[in-house]
DNA sequence: AGACAAAACTTAATCGATTAAGTCATTAAT
DNA sequence: ATTAATGACTTAATCGATTAAGTTTTGTCT
């Protein structure tokens, strides 16, 4: 029968009357022993159960886990399910896999259900997404290399595109057929949680470093060179980019009589503009003859349909992989901007 | 200016003229000290830059990380971007999250690229999806927790749902209108790599416990009790689950003389049903009228979109749920079987 | 005031490896 | 034959915490 407590490298050495600097250099060091030796100490540790080196052990010895850690700030749940944050993973754990690395997710959200300090054991710490005065982030470790992607940590290198100038050409784009009503459907821009149609009451979020901003910007900047009063351009708040939200609001929009419903819809996300066109296509009403429709991020879904997505493509994947390469050192740390090109799709052509 | 090496317990302990204990107590055990010192401690470590106890330390000295893996048959890029494996994803770490733990993710690819070992830091193990004699597998550390997930190891719990049954129900379902020229859609049945029609020259993988075995007996009992004769139903092969590779083998099938073209298509996940879906609204073939389509695995892509895609809906979410609370040991480790639901879409009404 | 319990700290062993430095035998070189 | 160099291992310090057991201080009760 086994025994009750895992065996460890010490018991092995002891087993094969070896000292256990020789058994770490079977698992380690090929070259620092003898082959018949190596042979029969991996032979033994496998006939008695030893499954190598203990990782815990070994990364408090060395000073290196192999793990890096990703901290998102959304929460786990939603950042695996939306497309943008999936790809962009995908893209890290590619290059961290094809270096023999790991990835340990962490969220920013519920900073309390933490195991504290759970984070520090990784090498080094890619951080997603806008977390402003986070106590997560605030206790990393220093000394740590750290990469920032889509938000900016003072004296930490960032991984993002021109979002402005990106939501500015899809703008541009769509308003050489100058729309009668365009409309824009926006991601968390008013200090209270809120979905509905922005007003002059409500109060927006002063920050300026959101990508939410940075999009509504370019927008703006180009409905204003079209001659338009952007005030007069309807503003509609969305809390969270998944369709059972969006579409809550979406239905308000398109329910409106045909004379104010909009027949431009600038979307800040494709999700918000994928749920838009579901919720047309279940209307009757027709894309893009009576509404065109944009998004922003080019996710596969949006294409991956008919009528595809008219949309700014960002590489999400790329994203992912210079960040990991940064953290491993592969890439020098530092600014990196990445290009976002335009699909001309057939909800807005 | 800040020491060159992080700062320890050890060095904080000197710094504040107290033994090294009181410091771990200060964070872990606050009753073990007076409220004064504690403050003291606590404020003193964020002076200089102390973010806790290391993590390596802590798991080496305790045995636990706090760390759960999961491995995944799939590599991650593909793992992280389908949207089933993404839901049981997601649903593990709301389960971790809500109780302190993080989550690793590896892959059973590759496993020449992980780190030796690295598996071994985590408390537990999940694993996810048909994994044969996979070497990472062997080596997992007996003694912590694993519970599978879609696929069966020997003395370890499985969740799963019960594939047959359900792929049976939703055929028969399809049945109910008689087709007059059904079509099977699946995903690596073949031996060897294949996309295409299967013709009795191939040889079909041997193992019974696959889940596309599983599902495609589901279909072949249904289709046998409506009289009709499996051998005359085309059954076509997708090696890869992804709308890139399954849409060259669909374009095929629906690029046939619409006199030959399935009116029926059983397919064996939602992404393949969808891309069918995709590609026959492209080529102006209506849905249902001129073609049925079902699917599987109740993905939301499928739902929040006109038509809406008949499917079986397995609770993704629950099983990486139930899963991470047995690994937790909350729910005991035990076979749990999920059910699945039929949902009457559009495409196969 | 004395005894005893509780509270507040400290001591020191331990978790399971890695690795620089050291030992000893064997081979090669002069 | 002597010395140097190489190869094959061992010794022992160390990584940075945790925690049972021990010690001192403080407080309570009679």
């Amino acid at each position: 029968m086994p025994d009750q407590r895992q065996m460890t490298l010490k018991d092995l050495a002891q087993e094969l009357g070896v000292s256990t600097a020789t058994i770490s250099n079977a698992f380690n060091r090929p070259d620092q022993l003898s082959p018949a030796l190596r042979e029969r100490v991996l032979k033994e540790a496998k006939r008695l159960g030893y499954s190598g080196p203990d990782a815990k052990a070994r990364s408090l010895r060395t000073g290196r886990s192999r793990i890096i850690a990703v901290i998102l700030a959304e929460s786990l749940p939603y950042s695996l399910n939306d497309a943008v944050s999936s790809e962009f993973l995908s893209g890290v754990a590619e290059v961290l896999d094809a270096h023999g690395h790991t990835l340990l997710l962490l969220t920013g959200r519920n900073p309390a259900s933490q195991p504290p300090g759970a984070a520090n054991i990784a090498d080094g710490f890619i951080v997603y997404g806008s977390m402003t005065n986070n106590k997560l982030l605030n206790e990393l470790p220093t000394q740590r290399p750290l990469v920032s992607v889509d938000f900016h940590i003072e004296g930490c290198p960032t991984v993002h595109i021109d979002d402005t100038a990106a939501s500015y050409k899809i703008a541009m784009h769509a308003l050489r057929t100058p729309p009668k009503r365009p409309a824009i459907i926006n991601l968390r821009l008013t200090k209270e949680h809120y979905n509905g149609q922005i007003t002059p009451a409500h109060t927006l979020l002063p920050e300026t470093s959101t990508i939410s901003r940075a999009r509504l910007a370019g927008f703006h900047t180009a409905l204003t060179e079209q001659g338009m009063d952007t005030t007069q351009v309807p503003l509609w708040n969305i809390e969270e980019n998944t369709f059972e939200v969006s579409s809550r609001v979406i239905a308000e929009i398109l329910d409106q009589p045909a004379a104010q419903r909009p027949d431009l819809l600038l979307c800040m996300t494709d999700r918000i503009a994928l749920t838009a066109l579901t919720l047309a296509e279940q209307r009757g009403i027709r894309v893009p003859e009576d509404l065109r429709i944009t998004g922003f991020d080019g996710i596969a879904e949006g294409q991956h349909r008919a009528p595809r997505l008219t949309t700014v493509r960002q590489d999400s994947v790329g994203k992912g992989r210079v960040a990991a390469q940064m953290i491993l050192g592969r890439t020098p740390l530092a600014q990196q901007q990445l290009k976002a090109e335009l699909i001309l799709g057939d909800t807005c052509p």
